[in-house]
DNA sequence: CTAGATGCAAACAGTTTGCGTCACT
DNA sequence: AGTGACGCAAACTGTTTGCATCTAG
């Protein structure tokens, strides 16, 4: 089972103890689409371990975060959003609606950084939003 | 006094009431720098209006940045953070402290969007954050 | 065996809402 | 005069914490 010793190494290299609510969380996430709230992930997790609480949800996917085994979106609205797409890319948030589509990086123009500023600066990676109104809002609005 | 009668325009223009407490909120957040906060501001409203409610700030800020007249920053670290640069501009976000400073626009190189994949998408602004490390946490990390 | 993980419930922080009163226009 | 804004307090939502118990290593 290739799936389950990539995730007990996962742990391993981090120190992290390989439970099963741990292994169940992540593959949650692994298994969803889109931006998943804490609360959606804990729903899933729910299915296959019934007395699995929302706290060790929060604890575990903050340790994931930090330990870069999970991204964050960078645009909230009220609750942590976990990213699930694993390809680079960026998004086009609505304003309005305050819906977020998935933009392949392609879309975009790669960027550089002028190093002078960064001043010490270790960069891990770039987040890019495209703020603005989508179809639906603008005719709404129009 | 320009500065006023730039406040009741802004508001007219929207259809606002121009209350003392909306342009004192207003006036305030101008005068910050940095990404305040919501209790920030109300904080440093209250000293020109002792009885202005943190609800009155909350609602102010949501319409002011619903009208345009104000934006938030991207990243969230628990609360809304208003944006004070008025000038375009990015942000560098280290992921350990969660501090945040601004890029002046001309450190990243322009960008450019593949208008097709934009889909009815109508672009209002790009917010880009650049993650990583700063000077102090790298260093105390390794 | 022991450090660290879990589950529960209570505590918190930030934000929103309902409603009676007040103030722009 | 009437619509919308204010201030207060209570309600909410998302998240965190303390602690007793359990489990992976």
């Amino acid at each position: 089972m290739p799936g389950e010793s990539t995730f007990r190494e996962l742990c391993h290299e981090r120190g992290l103890a390989a439970t099963h609510q741990r292994q169940v969380i992540y593959e949650t996430v692994m298994a969803l689409r889109d931006h998943p709230s804490p609360e959606l992930i804990y729903e899933k997790a729910l299915r296959r371990i019934p007395s699995i609480s929302l706290a060790t949800v929060y604890k575990n996917l903050h340790i994931f975060l930090d330990r870069g085994m999970l991204q964050e979106v960078g645009l909230h609205q009220g609750s942590i959003r976990i990213e699930t797409n694993r390809k680079p890319h960026h998004h086009l948030v609505c304003t309005n609606c305050k819906k977020i589509w998935d933009l392949h990086e392609a879309a975009l123009q790669p960027l550089q950084l002028n190093k002078k500023s960064l001043q010490g600066f270790k960069v891990k990676r770039i987040s890019i939003d495209v703020l603005g109104l989508c179809g639906d809002c603008a005719t709404a609005q129009s």
